[in-house]
This record gives structure tokens, sequence and C-alpha cells, in this order.
DNA sequence: TATTTATACGATAATTTTAGTCGTATATAA
DNA sequence: TTATATACGACTAAAATTATCGTATAAATA
């Protein structure tokens, strides 16, 4: 509990990776499996997700590969998140209104709050950060 | 990912629900479970682990049930989370030590950091404020 | 133009974590 | 003695996470 997914990990390292190589410079998506011990198919699709959020884009064919194409110091971390694995709150009822607990929990509002710093947290710091 | 388990959850329902009872009042595990909409034996279960970590007492037998044992000012979240789930931590080389990836993931030390922030941000909130 | 290298993507399988159930034993109030 | 309640181990189910497989497509280059 209160883990990243391997899949935000692997997507981080990636990223931080990729934003390390100079201009024109591709990374595929073996080298970086390899170098880092992901699974080569976990990762090409995580690659593949980041380039369909447009962060990085896709070169085809050989010598191919991906390279930056966002501002990595303008993406928090909390929505990099987000973007990858949809809605985050510390319990359902933040994400989707609805309570298992019929008349709701009594400690829904207390937890909005820790809910909330902890989103401040992440959203307090850049992709850029991680390097 | 980023979410509290329904047994923090749950113990953090219970715990508030028996610290406003009045001194002497027993709450029951059927009680709790059907105010609450939670199934019997899994609060069972989470109660008599908060009884074993001496923060509620049970009292067995008809009109048995539990009774406040601890000050809940004294605890903060963080503790309480990890008494019951054990060590906690946005990825497992924060816990164990150990990095699946080889030559550790690069981006450990900013994770590091943005973990301290959470942890902190849980341990600066005492049970006794979720009510 | 055939070959190699690389991304694209759907389907599925395996694993791990979380959540819930069942059965039986024990204590105690009335 | 009976009903009520906790204690606890074994087990099952469900959900989320992680990993694998197969096939298609694009493009560089020999």
């Amino acid at each position: 509990m209160l883990k990243l997914t391997k899949k935000v990990e692997y997507a981080l390292i990636s990223l931080v990776h990729i934003s390390e190589q100079e201009d024109g410079v591709n990374s595929s998506a073996k080298t970086i499996a390899e170098k880092y011990l992901i699974p080569r198919e976990v990762l090409a699709k995580i690659l593949q997700q980041l380039a369909s959020l447009q962060m990085i884009k896709s070169i085809k064919g050989p010598q191919g590969g991906y390279q930056l194409s966002c501002d990595v110091n303008s993406i928090n971390i909390f929505d990099f998140i987000e973007m990858l694995e949809g809605p985050v709150g510390l319990v359902d009822c933040m994400i989707s209104h609805s309570c298992s607990q019929l008349e709701c929990c009594t400690i829904r509002d207390p937890l909005m709050k820790i809910n909330s710093k902890i989103i401040k947290t992440l959203k307090n710091i850049t992709l850029d950060q991680l390097r």
C-alpha cells in the first residue's frame, strides 16, 4: 500500500534516461530495458503510452527509438502518475464519490485533508527534479 | 496505487468509533460491522489485531466487546499504518534496501525525498484528529 | 527489394496483494 | 447450561499488478 507501481517507476526511469540524451539521439526500448533490467515487453508498452501522451516521440526502423518531446520541467509527478494510471486517491471515495459505507465513512473529511497534502507534495515536484 | 487498504480504513473507522464511546461502554465487532457495513469476520480480525497491539482491550462474553486502551492523541497515522501493515514506502528499495535494478534505480534519491515528505505528512496527524 | 531493426498493439497468462469466508475453540455473563 | 462474544488458523475469492506472446507495420540499408 501507498506504493508506486512498477509502471510508474519504469516510466520515470525511462523519461529521466531519455531526457539525458543529447539532441537527436534515440533511445530504444531494448537499450533502456537492458540497462535498467526492465522486462522488454513491459517497457515497450510503457514507452508507447508515453509516446501517445506526447511526452516522447517515436522513430521507427533501425537506429530508431524515442526522443524527448516535452518540457520535463513543466510536468509534475502527480499529473504524470495520473496520466499513466488514472485517478489517484487514498480511498475510493476521493476518486469516484461512491462510498461502500452507505452513510459514508466517518473519517472522510480528515482523510481528504491528508489526501490533499500528499497530492500537493507530488504536485510540487516536476519531472526534471528527478534527474 | 497510493491507496490505503480496507484494513487500515476499517481500523481507523473502528478506532474512531470506539474512542467516541463513553467510559465503560463496550463496542462489539458485530455492532461496528453492522453500523459501518464492514464484513463481520474481516472486522473481527482487525479488532483482534488492534487488541494485540494494546490499542483496545477486549471483554469476552455477552455484552462484551472492546474498549479504548490507548491515547489516540499520541499515535500518529503513519505509525498506525505500519503497525497494521508493516513497513511502508513508495518503492521497495525504501523498505528492504534490495533493488531489482542491480545498479539501483537512477531515481532513488529524489524518490526518497518524496517518500520522506509523505511520511512526514502522515506522522504529523494523530488518530484523535480523525474524530 | 529482401533483411534487419524497431515500434504498435491486442490478447492472455502469471503473480502478488488485498479482501473475504469458514470452522472451531474459548471465555463469561446471566 | 445457554447465548454471546472474542481468538485464531486455514482457506478461498477477487482484484490489481506484472509479465509474456504473437502478429502487424514502418523504415533504414545492404
